[in-house]
DNA sequence: TATGAATGAGTTTTCATTCAT
DNA sequence: GATGAATGAAAACTCATTCAT
């Protein structure tokens, strides 16, 4: 292990760490669980991140990165609402498969009983508030809709959805549940999708 | 303490277990520092209740009870949509301010790692759905908001966002924007009322 | 339960611990233990009997009881040492066959380390010493094997090597070794027997 | 305590662990009392052996190793039945002195109600077995004694006999009933040992 | 940079036993 | 005779973290 760079050993350990807290959840991923998946020495947890919860936060940012990197792709042929439901279910689709859902929910729940978190997380949601904003910008900006539902908040209740349907995977084990309502925003799209038709003149 | 009725000991733990797991998460919810809220021996979490997570279940059952007949009354004079979304502010208000909401998310989100705890949550979140889809009927059944969006899929999704919504309490430390939220939906309530009337002779 | 006198309790409570004590050894039977197999309550442990050890050594008592009258009558018939092996053969694959031969090892064995333990067992093997010497007396007596291997001797052997029978199935675990052992000891047992015999004249 | 080596605090653990297997029993082998006796950190046994039964089979294979080689060298000048009387008894007294015996009855006696303990302690055994039977098959090779008494199924019985001495103990306080055997079996050996002379002509 | 040994407080759970009813 | 509630000690084991090397 001599020959593992310093950054080597961080990027295992990251890679480790979002291994368990995938897996086992908050409450399983101690820093020797997450040493012995990341087969490194478990003092290094400490050593290169001075706490178990800055690792788990770290593992956070990559997954982040790598999840705004993928979908700013997915959006940015959006154009319609249609668009935008199809890429919402894509997204959700990719961040279940990947597991990416999960560490930002089980941060998040961690976070309710552990105020030390908070301001952490806080501040890597803000990001992705801006990016789901921006994005319903584009597809509404000026239209009824907008004046209607203002994007800021369409996008917290966006987030607040997101974590939700984590959760809800408890309970929806075979997720049906969560099929038959992507089905039918699907459905719904097309009326509100009349309430962003600007109207000849109404430039903006 | 020899005086003590069994079901005493069992209220005390209950009610020591509502408070530990709304104050320090489903991590801090060790049978020990429950005890020592409820001002009990520890031994007799297990010997009343045989886990700790049963009763943590228990102490679920307790605050689902009183919610229930809470918002049921809450809930009986609705008629409009408007009525609903008042309701449902009303009722996401009360459960948060009694802390309830959370010992529903602490479990739900302790169940994405424990898949032993899933089979309990799912069954006792059935009633919920029940209730919140019967709502959901009395208002709209039969019209064509009712045919776009079936309150099946509806409650699926009011459930989805609750659990978000305590969730996204930590990344919305002032409430300003579940608030604003809120304000939000109350604009667009009338707009949905409209789908809800229903044209002379088209009786069902 | 008011219908069940003492005495059954009590027999249920024996049952019980005779079953625990050969399915899970001296060390798992706890009093909370047998009382469940007994279906009774555990505080009557202490009642009917005063302590766990001594409900153990009752039951240690009865299954002693049982099976001395059926030996008995396995021996009674025998007058050559091909009987007498042929009567231990049966003897030993009655006992493991019925658990007996583990309740006297589990109790012999927690002896070792528990002093108070002892006097009882030594008290209850003495019948049993008495029963093998007895048994090889009136087979050998005033043979020229009594003579070289006194039957006080043969019998404390026959206990030892007893004793170690039982353990013995943990090294041996499809009972091969054990079996091939008494196949051996048929084979020498003719031989034995031309030291049993008595020449004219010299009765006793 | 910083100074100790790893080697050191194992091996004080090895120590404490053997000794109190051997005054305490199975029972009272907890990894809180051995590390107590090995004055070493309790959490020390987890670290160092990752269970409390792997502990006592470190301390098992340490009393094995070193009684094997005493033990060989016992048994290397042994060349007649009688010899190897003498060797067996020297081999019993020293095992009971050292209490090396208890080690071995008391875990394969745990094993009994442990069957996850059972594979260990079949490997365990088997070297002894080989050294028996070896010894044995040095004195009797090609007699008629090993024909009628082949040397791997007397090693069993030896191997028996080891086990339910070490039990019979409890019965045989001043140890009186177990000398009074071996003066019985010293007697005997002349008579076994006519069955090992090589007739003229009869080489193999 | 990395290692592995060490620690004391923590976890869930079971124990024998007592006692008021 | 029987019950079930209660208790404090103990079980095996894991935790985050520190530190000498």
């Amino acid at each position: 292990m001599a020959v593992d760079s310093a950054a080597q050993t961080k990027d295992r350990l990251i890679t480790g760490a979002s291994h368990v807290l995938r897996t086992a959840g908050y409450g399983g991923a101690s820093a020797r669980v997450i040493a012995k998946a990341a087969e490194v020495n478990s003092a290094l947890v400490f050593y290169h991140f001075g706490s178990v919860d800055q690792l788990l936060l770290a593992a956070l940012d990559r997954s982040s990165a790598e999840r705004m990197a993928l979908h700013r792709v997915t959006v940015e042929s959006v154009r319609t609402v249609e668009d935008l439901v199809e890429a919402a279910e894509q997204i959700y689709h990719d961040d279940v498969e990947g597991g990416h859902i999960t560490l930002f929910t089980e941060l998040v729940a961690a976070a309710l009983a552990k105020p030390e978190l908070r301001a952490a997380l806080t501040e890597r949601a803000e990001p992705w508030a801006d990016f789901v904003e921006e994005t319903l910008n584009r597809v509404l900006a000026g239209s009824a809709l907008a004046r209607l539902m203002p994007p800021r908040d369409l996008a917290n209740a966006a987030i607040t959805f997101y974590l939700g349907a984590n959760l809800f995977t408890v309970l929806d084990p075979d997720r049906s549940r969560i099929q038959s309502l992507f089905s039918m925003v699907r459905r719904v799209a097309p009326r509100a999708k009349l309430l962003t038709m600007r109207l000849p003149g109404r430039r903006r």
